[in-house]
DNA sequence: TGAATTATGGACCAATTGGTTTATAATGCA
DNA sequence: TGCATTATAAACCAATTGGTCCATAATTCA
């Protein structure tokens, strides 16, 4: 279809994804952009129309995976069990290539609080998708047993817990703590929905 | 001592906290700084040598200010209902002019999520002064009668949750459940400790 | 009153920002 | 084979960034 060779936009996409996720907007410059991705300048305003453009797709395409992420543990074993290794695995480490991705924190809540006040409609499709997020946590609670109505305060503390740990996990402390911290999480969840 | 009339340092730098506060470091520019501060160019450098010193001027304060509302809460009744109290109201409004204050979230918190990343030496600043807060929550299990070893966990569970508010309160949900968070919260960190 | 001192505003600057345009080279189809 | 199509790279651009410099005006002290 193409003449030049194209460049395969997923896998372009996915390097954009990273700088943005653990550098912010701001702070990526089109240069970096550039770089990374391996393209030259008009191919990117070509292909993505805007940097705005390109990180809203970024957004909307973590959003899309972390809640696949969240669903295939949610079909897995006892639920809450399978909510408690999103957290932890999420977390200390995504596993594969850059050992560290777990000291990025969540895209969702990194973008909430540096957009807030700055470009309030990308802040808040950022918090949309957490909202998404929290749907998923409450159908868990459900499918241990819960019924919709008990489930709906403990899905309210896991998104507050989920945004705390993902706050933490850029604070490069100990990993202990963190792992701690969860384990103490989920205990009192336990005995909430008990 | 100076000749021309001298502007009161206390106050401008207020002025320029609040803007750091709600816009963070990076979107905040010179002229929106000069601005707001009411100060030109020049003045600015001589007073406060850069952007960046007065950024670290500003969270320094933040800090200090804050530990001050929490050791003062902490004097009060029994300290739990006041570190309760410290929760609500410093996120859901921090009073008097500014009546949406309760959505710039915690500085501390957003600094360290912004620079993350970008400027690791001012993220970890903050979080040095998170690790300070959390002390402070420490203490105050242990005024209400917890040994040390009882109090740590809870304290680290109660700066998880403190992280978690402060992202929430800057998603504008409905403030109604905010409340009821913080307030699921402390009936398990009193169950807890218990 | 006049001279030394000093904070001020505004002109200036290089570097970087995101974005556009133009000329080129590579390809498929007739 | 050659023309139409199209993605590319590089030159270009205006605006904004944080930061410096200098001439001015206000003040205190002798």
């Amino acid at each position: 279809m193409a003449r030049p060779v194209e460049f395969e936009r997923p896998k372009v996409v996915n390097r954009a994804l990273a700088l943005f996720w653990h550098q912010g907007y701001q702070a990526t410059s089109l240069a970096d952009l550039l770089a990374t991705m391996g393209i030259g300048r008009s191919s990117f305003y070509a292909a993505f129309t805007d940097k705005r453009s390109l990180f809203i797709e970024c957004l909307d395409f973590f959003s899309a995976r972390t809640l696949e992420l969240l669903q295939r543990a949610r079909a897995e074993t006892p639920p809450v069990d399978a909510l408690q290794s999103f957290f932890e695995r999420n977390f200390i480490d995504a596993g594969g290539a850059a050992a560290d991705r777990g000291h990025w924190g969540c895209m969702l809540v990194n973008t909430v609080l540096e957009m807030a006040g700055v470009d309030d409609d990308l802040s808040s499709r950022a918090s949309r998708h957490l909202s998404d997020m929290q749907r998923v946590f409450q159908a868990c609670l459900q499918d241990a047993g819960a019924t919709p109505a008990q489930a709906e305060e403990p899905a309210a503390m896991l998104m507050l817990l989920n945004e705390g740990i993902r706050v933490s996990s850029r604070r490069r402390l100990p990993d202990a703590e963190h792992l701690r911290s969860i384990a103490t999480t989920f205990r009192l969840i336990r005995s909430a929905i008990a």
